[in-house]
DNA sequence: GTCTATACCGTGATAGAC
DNA sequence: GTCTATCACGGTATAGAC
């Protein structure tokens, strides 16, 4: 156990921010956690915000590489179906939880925070990281529904993707106004095994 | 306009909490915003805590109440369907936006926080209000999909309702990443044309 | 019953010794 | 590269004036 301060700094902070938020996390418990002064986050990292944004780029970057080049193997195919492109996001999530273990959970709850107004702040800076990512699943999911008019292919692929990130961060609307787990999945496959025929049978409603 | 003070602090609070969330929204910000005394929170609330539990009543009390009333209306007919069921919730969040205009958009922003780990405090108090709501329509969702085992029903209604309620909360994952708006919808009822169609057909999705 | 002044503590950030 | 000291600010909560 001798691990670099910055990587100790990150650890602790992808899960208190995970878990907390990015406000409701202080630099003090953050710094605490990973057993370093408390001038350390800034020294090596400028800024509050610039450590969020390194914590999520660590991840978030080799994740999208994984993915687009899942997305090329079912694009090279003769006939693109949504079912393929469904199954090439989960079994890219499915390979980043399998690779992260337990810390993959957390980045995933991190990341469905980004959804929310309250992060509008670092939208600038993922822009210019993800922005390509986002454009070329669109395009493919254009192939794989040329019946539907665009809007509502925007519409449809925001749904999925938003849906099948929901459900591996565990975010639950019936858990948080009753305290109670109605559905339980162990492990993400079995989460992605309840999800993706919801999922692609969306996709493929009439319009 | 001569507001009670109690009016005027759920009035800033709903807003900046729904912007900021809890943590990122202080006593003095909401306090100043109402134009009343930093301590008027603590006397007539108690705490923050209460005071966001407070805000979530108010208007989630009401929704439920008229929500139960139009899930009774779609399951006295003979035959019902799972598009009976997200008409009745979506009806009820129509006429919830209708009713309370652009108060309803923080609200409902402010709700689909709650799925978040860090609003886990506020789950036990909120148990006691809507556990029997959670649990009609779960029964009803049963009725409706008579065919499929309970574990799928309850996953599919977690879904569906979750879906909806980010959709109405523009929660966007794509947008987060691009900052750029993909999908238009200039008021709500546009938004649930667009959703409508994908969630009842992930309802009906085979097992 | 209602509001105000204020206490006390934790926050992110910086400067400078080592 | 690391640490201590310190800053200005804003956090929640309370004691007491009207």
């Amino acid at each position: 156990m001798d691990q670099h301060t910055i990587t100790k700094l990150m650890h602790s902070a992808e899960r208190l921010f995970a878990t907390h938020g990015f406000t409701g996390t202080s630099l003090r418990q953050i710094t605490r956690e990973a057993d370093v002064n408390v001038a350390a986050v800034h020294y090596h990292f400028g800024s509050k915000e610039a450590l969020f944004l390194a914590v999520l780029n660590r991840r978030l970057l080799p994740f999208v590489e994984y993915s687009l080049a899942r997305l090329d193997e079912v694009q090279a195919q003769s006939m693109l179906l949504p079912e393929h492109l469904v199954q090439a996001f989960v079994a890219s999530c499915l390979h980043f939880v399998e690779a992260q273990q337990d810390e993959a959970v957390w980045f995933v709850k991190l990341l469905s925070r980004l959804m929310l107004d309250e992060y509008r702040v670092f939208r600038e800076s993922l822009a210019h990281e993800y922005e390509d990512y986002v454009g070329r699943f669109l395009a493919a999911f254009s192939r794989a529904l040329p019946n539907l008019p665009l809007p509502i292919v925007r519409w449809r692929m925001h749904l999925s993707l938003s849906t099948l990130f929901n459900a591996f961060a565990g975010n639950d609307v019936l858990k948080a106004l009753t305290h109670r787990e109605w559905v339980n999945a162990k492990v993400p496959s079995q989460v992605a095994q309840f999800v993706v025929p919801f999922v692609v049978a969306g996709l493929k409603a009439p319009a």
